[in-house]
DNA sequence: CCGGATCTTGACACTTTCTTTATGATTTTT
DNA sequence: AAAAATCATAAAGAAAGTGTCAAGATCCGG
C-alpha cells in the first residue's frame, strides 16, 4: 500500500468483515487513509504505531471487552474515538462515553450521519485556526479582539467609529448606502440627517488612513454611500 | 449573594416549560448554574452576554429555525452545543451537526446518557482553558493556586477582585463588555448598575498596577468594557 | 456581641465622546 | 462656466462615560 501521510488516518476496529467493507465503501473517496484492525490487541498495537487521527470502534470484539479497549486507547492518546455498536442500552452508552469515547452510534446508522459526526469530532480535535480578521495593506481589523491597527500601530476607536468600521468590514468590497449605514448605527430616526455620518467617516479616516484627504481604504461612492476597498490579487 | 458565578454555566434553550423543568430536575445538584431561554432571539442575546460554557438547544423554537440558531451562535463563539430534538430524521441530524452542533440527542433520551454526553463535550472543550497560569511583564496569575504576584510581591485580593481578575485572565487579550462582566460576577440584577464594576476595577488596579493612573494591564476600552493586555511577541 | 474585612452606594471631579453648527472644498448638473 | 448639490473638516457645547475617595451596610469568625 502506498502511504499517504498527508491525509488524516482513520483506524477501523471491527471483527466483522462485512462492517469493515461497508465502512470502506462509505468512506471511499473521502479524505481519509483507512486502516483496519480485527481485534483489541491488534488495534492497540496499531494505534500505538500508526497514531491515527480518528478511531471507529466496534464494542463487540472477540478478545477484549470494548470498554477496556477504550480505556487502553486513552492511556495512549486523546485520539477521537467513535463507538459503533448494535447495543442500544443506555448503560452501554454511558460506560463507553465515560471511559473516554467521543461519540456512540447505534447500528444501523446512516452513512451521512456517521460522516457528520466524524466531522464534529475532527473539528473539535483540530486546533482553532480561523480568526475572523480583515486585513488589507496597512490596515487590519480583528473583530474577535476588537483591535484595529494601521501602519503597524494600535488605533483607539470610539464605539461609534468602531461600529461603523465593523459594518464596513462585514461588507468589505461592497457599497453601503447612506441610509443603510444610518439605519444600522443611528436608527431610522437619523435617516434625514446624513451629517453625522460624514463627520464620523472623516474622524475614522483621520485615524486609519495614512493620508486622510486621499483615502485608500474608505472609498466615497458619490451620491450612493461608502465602500471599504479590498486590494486586487 | 444568590448567584454562584464560579460554576460552569449551562444555557437551556427550549420553549416547552415541561422540558425545562425536566432538565432542571435532572441537572439539579449537578455542578452547573442553569439559565433558560424560551426563544431564539432571547437565546442569542443571553449567549452573547452570559458566555455560557455549554448550550442545550431544542430545534423546535417558535421564532427561529433551529439550524439558524446554531449558525448564529457559532458566529459568537465555539461554545459546545448539544441539540435535543424529537425529530429523528438523518437529514435533521446532519444539518444540525454540520451547522456546528457538537451532538444530537433524540427525545426521549435517558438522563444518564445526557449527562455522559455533556461530560464528553466539556472534556473536549477544556483544553482551551488549559492555561493555568497567566504571565505578562510584572504580573502573574496562578489560577490553580489562587496566587497573584505583581512586581515580585504577593498580592492579597478580595474574592470579588479575584473573580474579576480571573475572568479577565480567562479571556486575556479580548475585550469583555461591561454587561458581560456584570452578568458573570454580580448577576443579571446588576446590569443597570455599572458603578460597582468601576470601583472594583479601580481597586484592582491599585493593587496590581505599578502606576494605577496609567494602567498597563487592565486596559479601558471606552464605551465598551475592559481588556487584559497581552504583550506583543 | 464585637472587630475587622469586604461590599455597596453616593458624591464629585475629570475625561472622552456625541451631536450640532459653521465653513470651505469638491463634484455634478444645468 | 456658473449654479446647485454633495462632501469634508474643524470647532464648541452638550451629553455620557470614567476614576477615585469615603461613608455606611453587611458579613464573618472569634
Amino acid at each position: 500500500m502506498i502511504e499517504t501521510p498527508n491525509r488524516p488516518r482513520l483506524l477501523i476496529i471491527d471483527d466483522e468483515q462485512a462492517i469493515r467493507r461497508f465502512l470502506h465503501t462509505a468512506l471511499d473517496g473521502s479524505e481519509f487513509a483507512l486502516y483496519d484492525a480485527e481485534d483489541g490487541h491488534t488495534a492497540l498495537a496499531a494505534a500505538a504505531t500508526l497514531l491515527p487521527d480518528l478511531i471507529l470502534l466496534d464494542l463487540g470484539l472477540p478478545d477484549m471487552d470494548g470498554i477496556e479497549v477504550i480505556s487502553r486507547l486513552r492511556e495512549l492518546s486523546l485520539v477521537p474515538i467513535i463507538v459503533l455498536s448494535v447495543r442500544d442500552r443506555e448503560g452501554d452508552k454511558v460506560a463507553a462515553l465515560n471511559a473516554g469515547a467521543d461519540d456512540y452510534l447505534t447500528k444501523p446508522f446512516g452513512i451521512e450521519e456517521l460522516l457528520a459526526r466524524i466531522r464534529v469530532v475532527l473539528r473539535r480535535s483540530q486546533p482553532q485556526v480561523a480568526e475572523p480578521v480583515f486585513s488589507d495593506e496597512d490596515l487590519t481589523v480583528d473583530i474577535a479582539h476588537r483591535r484595529v491597527t494601521a501602519q503597524g500601530n494600535d488605533i483607539a476607536l470610539t464605539p461609534t467609529e468602531y461600529d461603523l468600521l465593523r459594518l464596513l468590514v462585514s461588507h468589505a468590497g461592497k457599497v453601503l448606502t447612506h441610509s443603510q449605514i444610518l439605519k444600522h448605527i443611528w436608527g431610522v430616526t437619523y435617516l434625514e440627517q446624513p451629517h453625522v455620518l460624514r463627520v464620523n467617516i472623516s474622524n475614522l479616516r483621520r485615524k486609519i488612513e495614512a493620508n486622510p484627504s486621499r483615502p485608500r481604504h474608505i472609498i466615497t461612492e458619490p451620491g450612493v454611500g461608502y465602500r471599504l476597498r479590498v486590494s486586487e490579487t
